[in-house]
Parts: structure tokens; C-alpha cells; sequence
DNA sequence: TTGTAAGCGTTATCAT
DNA sequence: ATGATAACGCTTACAA
């Protein structure tokens, strides 16, 4: 069954091409009858609009991108999970579609940023959605400027203060440390991947006079780190009381081995999380976390896009971290 | 900074807009020296051929789209999550881009099919992933043939043959049901949300002599019913020694319940999961699980998708479950 | 190897 | 309210 064109089909039914676009199109100038009657034809007589040529002639995509650095590596990426979720709910019956770019640091990434380059200038979007976190990021934002496309950055980034939906993660680690501190913990450590200078600067804030106690341990981001993370602290700081863990992946795996090892959380070691992935509760002891509300931040942007499109102005949004507790501190 | 169009670039540049696209499409017929002048010169006057007079030229679309049906209701799907994964990394570089398309069961399923069958038969998509497991997933592939796109189906589809990969829910818990038998548990229940029929009676099979000790629960897929049905089998089965969930999310609430209840697990009741989700191993104990493999099979179906769309042909794949030994059971 | 020009299927402008 | 037709920006015969 060969496929109907605009032309084809409005001769069949006998109106102008135009009418036929006026039909589909909500301009108004139509008599409603006719508007049925095509609508009707349509469906009977199969025919759907080509939607390229329609992006053709009047220049616009319904599709929105959400970029975002590949930190995790292997594993599945439940932080950004959770913002395409966000994402996804907010933009469901908007008739905006949502197209995900993952984007990988170091290496590949110039080949990426490149393709994803090209698509965005040549019109492929409409609108981009911009998790903040790597030099590519910012090289994304710089792209759809250029290209003119609506777009939002979540996260926090140097020299962006319009369009954000953003978070502080030094405020929320601070409100970990300053737990740790009024439930008289005495020899903090902290476990952090990469990236997160932010984190541990708010920690230390919030450890206030215990500060000088911290101990930092820098692996990677997954499960396995965090364990390692347990064995090296048990070896060599064996007076370590409490942890934040830069992510609840990295705690899941430092709770696993103190378990272990038969140490008892939180009542020998404290340990606090962040980002409270919805896995968290499922742990044991259930996990305390600091939240980012990664849903919750994923829905807003996606909204302050919708505005955009809709030709409205919007300001910045900040949503503040919460300490969620459960009985892992 | 008005966009170029090949019009103004070639005649700016001095050749013909023939050249120019021959330039920008790997067609042979040019000279390498002109080939490699234009994309120079591309670079450096910011020309970038528009994608939808690209499209409309030559009709295709760089795009697939993953559909899956919403399950999980508010929560993440993880489910999804670890297949969407496996999608990306196999598109990755693929020139691909991947757009994901949930669809709510029931009450607003209607709309939001019809929405995706206009944009699929508009020509929006070059290649479609459908994830089996309610009655939209089948009206989709309809779409699929009707509007001549490449697919590929994950998961059991009934007069579906061709076109999958495919599991086998059935022989995953058969497994789980021998090996309840095989360690000499005699009093088994099955926790399940909506739509595993294959489950049930995949494990009825494998527990074979003690089948007709089977307890049934079906409340809902969430963390919450996982912890509801523990409470309920306290309270009526206190004889249970065995449970098989229909997934890790219901299979970490039944944990969470029973430990708060101080039943000790896998001693008093060996607790198998459904899916294998990565958090599995976070848990405490670790949890053991019918493992599908998602990441491995999203994988597989991009890559399907993709000999698809270069022309060749395929032939159906099916993933084997597997039984993840860990400490729940 | 390069240029010319005819599509590709809409939308939008201008008549009617 | 409807119809004719000129864009929209590219690809691809066909000619040179």
C-alpha cells in the first residue's frame, strides 16, 4: 500500500491541498464541516502528514534531548534514571518527544559531541534538556546557543544562571556533617568518585570543629569502591565512627562490607549517602541519603522547557538538598 | 547570525549545491581535494545541512524509538532502565539516536497510542523497539508493519515470531521452583503484581511434587505489597519457607518485612527475586534472582535493529533466564 | 568530476 | 472559506 501525499490524497477527496493543511493544522479558516469531513477521509484512506516535510516548511521538531555525562561506567545509571523519569512524567501528553544522549567523558567524547554538534545545528531539536557535570556539558550549552534551541542546564555551571534547575551539593553534604557533628560522632571520613569537590568543601563546612578529623578516600563511583572504601578505612583508620558517601551505590557497597566484616551501622559506623536513590529504603539497615529530588528536578526542567516553547520567560529554579532519615545514621 | 542555507554556502564558496551535498554524503563522485575544501569551509562559515530537507529529500530517520509499557506506576523503572541501557551502548556510535516512548496501561493508553502511531506512520521513526507485556505493545507493532519501520519485539509476543528477543519468564521460575524442591523446602508462595501468568505457572511446574502447597499473593509491583505480603503470610501461612517474587522491588519489600519482624532469611523463609536488577546485590542478604539478562538483551535488540536497518536479515533471538545464586536463598 | 534543475511533501501567502 | 502556487533546503538524475 503506497503511501498517500498531501497532493494525491486531497484530489481523491476533491479540496485543495491547503484545505487539507488547514485541517490537521489549528489555524483557525476552516469551515468545521469540511475540517470533519477531511479528519474522516483521512482515517479511512490512511493518509498522515510526512512529518519531515512538515518540519520543512515551517521550521520547528516536537523532539526534546536530554544530554547527560556517562559517569557510572558499566552499571545502570540510576542517578539519571531518576531525572528521566522526572522528565518523562512531565512531558507525557505535552507532544513533546523525549530523545536520550548519553554522552561519555574523556576519550570518545569529542566524536560524540561532534555528531550530537551536528544533529543539534542542523535542526534535529527543539528543545535540549543539559545535565551539568563534565567540560562537555558546556560545550553543549555553547551548541545550543548557537543553535538557538530552548534549553535548560540542571546542576550547577560556571557561568549559567538563567536557564537552571539547579541544586547545591555542598549544602547538602554540610547538613550531613552537621548530623554527624550533633550525634557526637567524632572521626569522619568521606568517600567520593570523582568530581565532587563541592561535596567534600560542604562537608567540611558542616564538620565544623571536627574538620580536622576528616579522612578522605577517593576511589571510583560503583558498589565495588565503596567496599574497598570499608576495608582500607577499617585497616588504617580504625577509629572511623561516620561516612558520607558521595553516592547511595558507593554506600550500598561500603555498608555491605562493614556487614561483613561484622561491624554494626550505624551504631559502630554511621553512614549517610547521597542522591537517595529510591533503592535506598530497600537497603538494610535502610539507607540515610542526602536528597537531591532527582525526580522532582527532572519535572521541573522538563516544565521550564515547556514554557520555554510555549514562548514564556522563566526563572532559574533551586532546589535545596533534604537529609532523609532512615537507620543506616 | 543568519543560518546558511546550500544555496548561499555553494554559491559563497563557488561551487554548485550538487557538489556541496555530494561533499556531506559519502556518494564517491567528487574530487577528495573540493570534498575536503567544503567541509573546511563548512566549518568555518557554520554551514550545516538541514536535517529535515534532508530527510524529506531521501526519505529515513536516524531515529529509533524504545517503547515500553508503564508499569512501575510513580517509581523508577528499573526493569526498563537496565534494557534501555543495554539499547544505548549498543547504538552508541551507531550514527542512531535513540527516543523513548513509555505508554501508560488502561485508561489514557488510547491517546497516547494514537499520538505515536501518527508520529511513527509521519515518518518520524527509522526503527522501533517494543517491549512485550500489555495489549498496546501489540497494536504498536501493527504500526510498526503497517508504516513499513524495522522492529524488533523484546519479550514473548503471541503470532510475533520473526522479529525478537525473547525470554522466558516460564523457564525462569521453573528454576527457581526445583531449586526450592532440590533444598528441601516444603511450603512455597508466590508474590505477583499483574501479568505474570507465565511466572505462576512456570513455577507451579518446577516445585512439582509440593505444588499443591502453592500460596498465591497478588497485590500490586511496588516495594510496598512486597512488605504487605509478607504480613499477610505471617499472619495466614505461617508455615511458608520459601518465596518466589515476580520481581527484586517486591522481593526487597518482602525482606524489609520480614526483618522487622525478626524472621530470619534465607533460614526461615529463602527469598527469590525476578529480574536480577543491579540492586539486587545490594541488599542484605544479597538477593538471590531469576536473572533475564536485560541489559544483555537490550543490547541484543539494538543490534538486531541495526543488521535491520543495514539491509540484512535476522533471526529471532532467545535469552536464557539463569538462577543468581546469592544469600536470600 | 561538476553543474543544472526537477523533485521531495508540506505550509503560508495571496487571490478569489 | 477555499484554491493556486511559491517557498522551505536538500538530494539526485541528467547534462556537460
Amino acid at each position: 500500500m503506497k503511501k498517500l501525499n498531501i497532493k494525491e490524497f486531497s484530489s481523491i477527496i476533491g479540496v485543495s491541498t491547503a484545505t487539507v493543511s488547514r485541517a490537521f493544522n489549528a489555524s483557525g479558516r476552516i469551515n468545521e464541516k469540511t475540517r470533519r469531513y477531511i479528519i474522516e477521509k483521512a482515517g479511512e484512506l490512511g493518509y498522515h502528514a510526512n512529518i519531515h516535510a512538515r518540519n520543512l516548511s515551517s521550521p520547528r521538531s516536537n523532539i526534546a534531548g536530554l544530554f547527560y555525562p556517562l559517569l557510572a561506567g558499566e552499571q545502570p545509571d540510576y542517578f539519571i534514571n531518576e531525572i528521566q523519569q522526572g522528565v518523562q512524567s512531565a512531558l507525557m501528553d505535552s507532544g513533546i518527544l523525549l530523545q536520550v544522549h548519553p554522552f561519555p567523558a574523556r576519550a570518545d567524547a569529542e566524536l560524540t559531541l561532534e555528531t550530537y554538534r551536528t544533529y543539534v545545528l542542523s535542526g534535529g531539536l527543539g528543545a535540549m534538556i543539559i545535565v551539568a557535570g563534565s567540560a562537555e556539558s558546556v560545550e553543549l550549552v555553547k551548541v545550543a546557543r548557537e543553535a538557538e534551541v530552548p534549553y535548560v542546564v540542571i546542576g550547577h555551571m560556571s557561568g549559567e544562571t538563567r536557564y537552571t534547575v539547579s541544586f547545591d551539593n555542598g549544602q547538602g553534604a554540610r547538613l550531613a556533617g552537621k548530623f554527624f557533628v550533633r550525634t557526637g560522632r567524632r572521626f569522619p571520613a568521606y568517600i567520593g568518585g570523582h568530581l565532587d569537590k563541592r561535596k567534600k568543601l560542604g562537608f567540611l563546612e558542616g564538620l565544623g570543629e571536627i574538620s580536622d578529623k576528616l579522612t578522605i578516600h577517593s576511589g571510583g563511583d560503583a558498589f565495588i569502591h565503596g567496599a574497598n572504601a570499608f576495608r582500607e578505612l577499617r585497616a588504617n583508620r580504625p577509629e572511623t565512627d561516620c561516612v558520607l558517601c558521595a553516592n547511595d551505590v558507593l554506600a550500598a557497597g561500603f555498608i555491605k562490607a562493614a556487614q561483613e566484616s561484622g561491624a554494626t551501622i550505624p551504631e559502630d559506623i554511621a553512614v549517610i549517602g547521597f542522591d537517595d536513590l529510591s533503592f535506598a529504603r530497600y537497603l538494610t539497615p535502610a539507607l540515610s541519603s542526602v536528597s537531591l529530588k532527582l525526580n522532582h528536578i527532572g519535572l521541573s526542567a522538563a516544565r521550564q522547557i515547556l514554557k520555554l516553547l510555549d514562548g514564556n520567560d522563566i526563572t532559574p529554579e533551586f532546589v535545596e538538598c533534604e537529609l532523609i532519615f532512615r537507620d543506616s545514621a
